[in-house]
DNA sequence: TTGCTCCTCACGTCACGTGAGGTGGC
DNA sequence: TTGCTCCTCACGTCACGTGAGGTGGC
């Protein structure tokens, strides 16, 4: 007869394994001899490989139990259930491997596909990565609000992008941040930024920070996203304030919406 | 700005997981609104998905913090480790796969394929699954106690199984448990026994039970071993003990050494 | 006012791990 | 006698889950 660790190297688990199955009754207690020590058969040894094969596959304690006392219709079914499982959690394990790989992919891991695309485009015609991460950002904050309201919004900016003049003007404001206020450019950034929106009446622009002072009413989930959005960057640069003061000048009464960011 | 819960359905976890890891320090505690409520910025939601897929992939939380903090090449070198953990993870799980799949097997789960191919010979010549079990349940304990000097056992076992006198008598054995202690055939097999016995010195012919008043004394492990073999089997039929006593009896002095099973 | 979200303790869970303190076999 | 194995409590671990009891927003 065996003892418990011999029991337990044989079949591959942990003394402290075993006397746990004894605990909570999966493994029934074996007799002990003259010195109160358990004494295991070969049937043990068959019922602990059954326990240790469901245990490393996943299976509860609890339901291992109830199976291996179950009929053997039904145990073939659940081990079924529990292949169907593993195969599943091999899948997962595959994905996660793809997601760690991606880790220092960046954006790709926060945001989808078309987005991602998005982003590179605007890098593509010479945006600072500083600009590049102010879009990134506010579109994590937007699609955390509002998942389902992106998918038109992405293709609206990516169609803009077409137009070199929208690109051109991107790149200027983008590089207005580091302007002095006083710079003259400004004026005429602001002037340019003002006549295309009103020559594309469907994709509206707007300064870079909007009006924080919005109240926060239910009016609508997109407005309320872009002020979450706008709320980020608590600290403007001085050019950038100027450019949006200007800019709500030279439109006058008329509400400027939409945001080149 | 984002609610615990935008946070945590966007990225994927439970609010409590984000709550607990503001707790062990992996996520820094973001800023609160006036009513006390954290605050996200899409800072958190990129550090958090990283937080996510280390941990699905099952690095463990306090190795997190410190890889967060790592240098690139660290980083890279630990991201390396882990793909290479979750590689070998799924070949376990594929193990497991087919262990499961060999749950209703039997032997195949506790045994080597040498012993199981020489079970399956026994029931080829027509052995009952009675004694069959016998065999494994021996083999089981005896692997148990001394897993390296089987090897060579079982060679000599299957080299036996090819003398048809051997599987004649094995099996006239085997028929034997059921026998009256008086029936005269057990005298002819006791005979037969001993005779061939003396005929193969190298393999010799035990009665089923062998001797059980054996001392505990720490001869060999394969003396002890078959001891421990026999003594599992506490009732034996009287047929076998009675072809036990005669074959004591026929061989006289001699001690007879080996077992049929 | 009602239902939903948020907050902070704080205990529970699962499958054991890990000493603590003591006995038995060689 | 020494070192190893065995025994029984019983608390610890890991990554949260799950109420308990209370407050804030619409």
């Amino acid at each position: 007869m065996l003892t418990i660790s011999q029991l337990a190297d044989y079949v591959g688990v942990t003394v402290r394994a075993v006397r746990h199955y004894h605990q909570c009754g999966l493994l029934p207690e074996p007799p002990r001899d003259a010195s109160g020590y358990r004494r295991y058969g070969a049937d043990a040894v068959m019922e602990l490989m059954r326990i240790k094969t469901l245990a490393q596959a996943g299976v509860p304690l609890a339901r291992i139990s109830t199976l291996l006392a179950a009929d053997p219709g039904e145990f073939a079914r659940a081990v079924a259930d529990i292949d169907r499982k593993l195969k599943a959690r091999i899948k997962e394990l595959e994905r996660h491997r793809r997601a760690i790989a991606a880790l220092d992919g960046g954006e790709s891991l926060v945001l989808p596909a078309d987005v991602v695309d998005y982003l590179n485009q605007l890098r593509a015609i010479g945006v600072s990565e500083r600009m590049v991460r102010y879009e990134r950002d506010s579109w994590i904050v937007v699609m955390a609000c509002s998942r389902d309201r992106i998918a038109g919004w992405i293709e609206d900016k990516t169609a803009l992008l077409a137009d070199p003049e929208f690109g051109r003007l991107y790149l200027a404001i983008d590089q207005a941040f580091d302007w002095d206020p006083a710079d003259p450019r400004l004026d005429e950034l602001a002037d340019e930024m003002v006549a295309f929106a009103a020559a594309s009446p469907r994709t509206q622009v707007r300064p870079p920070a909007g009006d924080a002072r919005r109240p926060n009413r239910r009016e609508d989930v997109d407005l309320r996203a872009t002020e979450l959005l706008s709320s980020q960057f608590d600290v403007l640069s001085p050019g950038w304030k100027r450019l949006n003061d200007l800019c709500l000048a030279k439109a006058g009464a008329r509400r400027l919406d939409g945001n080149p960011g």
